[in-house]
DNA sequence: AATCTAATTTGATATGTATCGAATTAGATT
DNA sequence: AATCTAATTCGATACATATCAAATTAGATT
């Protein structure tokens, strides 16, 4: 999920472990030598090479009485290629809910009975308040005028105003100068 | 320099970032929308972009009340190609002291004049050691076993310990089997 | 000009985390 | 087996920052 790539960045969002990845990138190190160059305590550095490990960046090998890093550069060389891919992309978004803009408006703007307060002045916001009003209608069936206007006076009184927008808006068609209205799909 | 990578990871470490990512990816939204989407308030996405904007992944159009911010994808393609290029591997390390261990080294093993408390067992310590022992050498001037012994004893009573690993960590070398020794490059 | 509205900035708070020192663990050397 | 040594874990602290509410700003509409 995006947990991990979350987990990638804020790895690499800090100095001392971009040091370390720079270091381990020319040659091996122990902790103990990672501290003396960075002057930080072992165990600072031990805990900033679990996060680089976590993400499989960095891995370990015992030598003796060291514990030896080493940077995958495989691993590196993968994740800067498909970092920004738009599996990643979508991965981000997947939790979002797409229809919160327009659930907010029809609730700031509508009533218990569903009928509006008021029509939205702003477009973004009448547009959303446009997309409910506009689900009276039935796909591909056509309407009289009169019909329209009687359908729409459940939300508010001036029909006119939002018949207009309905169609200027392209929710709904016209026919011809002054013939019948209906929804597209 | 290197502050600017890390504020790029740093800007990309937080998991509504990376939904308003994902978002304006698919397509450019105002404060106000992003702020429903994600379930936060207007003045904290606020904040998000503008660390977004600050790392020039984003940027903002004027429209009508809103602000109305895209995604740069150019940027984005840019950056995720040469994130862990040579450069910015190298300019991470820039500021990190490469001699700071074998000072450390010699700090914990020797006297005010010089010489040697003891010997490190450790190989790292003990080759660090040895480097610093070695300068008492000439580079490629021919010295006897005499005359070995008599310099190393200014460091260590124990001065045929101290050349065999000299020669056995190959920076001193010897000539066929009892000849004289020297320092190379 | 007066009035809206969205966006930003500011101040406060709560959570997260880099760092250190101390204690513990794991492992090698003697 | 006993003793070192480096590494890790744990607890505490200080600094960073995500979030919100309130105040301010910038800009468009009327």
């Amino acid at each position: 999920m995006s947990e991990e790539l979350i987990a990638f960045f804020k790895a690499l969002s800090d100095a001392n472990r971009l040091k370390i990845i720079g270091l381990l990138a020319q040659q091996p190190y122990s902790v103990e030598e990672l501290a003396v160059l960075l002057d930080l305590k072992a165990s600072t550095v031990s805990h900033h090479l679990s996060k680089l490990s976590q993400i499989g960046l960095v891995s370990a090998r015992a030598d003796s009485y060291y514990n030896v890093y080493q940077l995958d550069e495989k691993v590196l060389e993968a994740k800067s290629r498909n970092i920004f891919s738009q599996e990643n992309l979508a991965a981000s978004v997947v939790d979002v809910d797409a229809g919160a803009y327009d659930n907010k408006m029809i609730k700031d703007y509508t009533r218990k009975d569903g009928s509006l307060k008021t029509i939205p002045a702003q477009r973004k916001k009448l547009e959303a308040i446009l997309r409910y009003v506009v689900k009276a209608f039935e796909v591909n069936k056509r309407y009289s005028e009169k019909k329209v206007n009687e359908i729409l006076s459940r939300y508010h009184e001036d029909t006119a105003s939002l018949r207009r927008e309905l169609v200027g808006f392209g929710l709904m068609k016209r026919e011809g100068g002054g013939g019948d209205y209906w929804r597209e799909s």
